[in-house]
DNA sequence: GCAATAGTGTCTGTAAGACAGTATATT
DNA sequence: AATATACTGTCTTACAGACACTATTGC
């Protein structure tokens, strides 16, 4: 194996979820001769930022650029790379660090929690140099993860919602024009809960970032929806400043 | 100098915050042969977690036990802990990790940033092993601090506010009685903006984590203000789950 | 005309924020 | 009496949340 240098006993995981009519996903992977699923992730590059070191990993298994990462949590306590189902024989478990190799199993890693959301429709997953196996789950059919990673999820998804809260989103996941419906159900699958119509409508207009054009879609037998989009300024100044308390 | 495991490039920042008397102080350091004031910080040993060892680097410099601590974002870029203003020579620069000597400066570090909030009148600051000298800063005092301090402060005292916004604090702070103005006072301070007393008083007896005493307390020549304590129970729960928006 | 979904306005309750006059303790 | 600080209630306004009928399209 190539010799790299990486910082040794930190690494960085990531949340990915992925959006698509109306699911939310979050990208699974196994390591190879491992078997248990678990987040992507990796380690830090001597030379690397740790927001670089996450962005890479998400390349590496989606294929995306310009994602939007945000750090959520780090995690560290000896006791977090425990995992008795391990077969420790059995695991890919040789990594070289500073010239020396070094049990990725077992041993301590502090952990940098970041978490994105992308549409994932249009992924294709990649599997990286170590894995086994890379797939999407919806939140209800996680199975159990590898050492504190179902916890991660759990504190991601959290993070998540208070930021979907406080700060536009739907740039990444919705297309160029987009109908009220469409934005709305985005939020509704996230929060999970639903939202009176009139009040989605009414709050989302207040706040500016939408644009309502005087066009409609056709879709299905039944009333058109309008087309919106985007107010480039204010979804960018809202991305900034916050919005008090959208939903 | 012996040799004690700490995990290498990885380092805990502490901002920690002093209130007493309508002030708040950060707590900043001066590291042998350097010069230049810092955030007290320090590294993680290969069988400690991480808040621990947050906890432990505040411990040396306060004598304070049961701090309440915050982990509010881990920092990492190669850039970070390059200082022009460093003469490297002078620096009390080694330190054994894992067996070996490595130069604390303008190496790069990963630094987990936790910020804590506590009474400081009585603290008696006593200098860590590598430290010239250790002060309480006012907020518009701070000087030009190493690295990327300055930053960890700013980001610290958003994530201070944010959580004086949404939980109860004060049980550190106040003694076990107190008055409506002297918690008053304290909000006013930390969010550094005034507040109508009426609204204040009206607020934050809603939210039921204050217990209205039949005391009084004698102090000068006017009316008497009533004494307070906390709800025990409600606190707790409050802490838990948080309070709606609080100021 | 039927099925399916989109569009829209009003009312009510609650909470935030502005605001001023009275009460009490000390000297 | 004068000074200093504590105590308290009402009004206005904005927002959240509940709620129902009409409009359009395809078949």
């Amino acid at each position: 194996m190539k010799s790299i240098s990486y910082l040794s006993h930190l690494s960085v995981d990531n949340v990915i979820f992925g959006y698509h009519n109306k699911q939310l996903k979050v990208l699974l992977m196994k390591l190879r001769n491992n078997g248990h699923w678990m987040l992507p992730g990796g380690f830090v590059k001597e030379d690397e930022s740790i927001l670089n070191a996450a962005k890479r990993v998400a390349h590496e298994r989606t294929g995306l650029d310009q994602l939007y990462l945000n750090q959520f949590k780090t995690y560290g306590d000896p006791q977090r790379n425990k995992d008795s189902r391990i077969e420790k024989q059995k695991v890919y478990q040789k990594y070289t660090f500073d010239q020396k190799e070094v049990n990725i199993v077992d041993s301590y890693f502090v952990s940098i929690g970041y978490y994105t959301l992308t549409e994932f429709s249009k992924v294709e997953i990649q599997l990286g140099p170590v894995d086994e196996d890379c797939q999407w789950f919806a939140l209800d059919e996680i199975p159990h993860l590898l050492y504190d990673h179902n916890q991660l999820i759990k504190d991601a998804l959290i993070a998540l919602r208070f930021h979907v809260d406080h700060y536009p989103i739907g740039k990444k996941l919705l297309e160029k024009k987009f109908t009220m419906p469409e934005i709305q159900a985005l939020y509704e699958t996230i929060l999970e809960k639903s939202i009176d119509r009139r009040n989605f409508s009414k709050k989302i207009m207040k706040s500016g970032i939408l644009i309502k054009l005087d066009e409609q879609r056709n879709i299905g037998a039944h009333r058109a929806p309008y087309l919106y989009t985007f107010h480039e300024e204010k979804y960018a100044e809202a991305l900034q400043n916050g919005i008090a308390s959208f939903f």
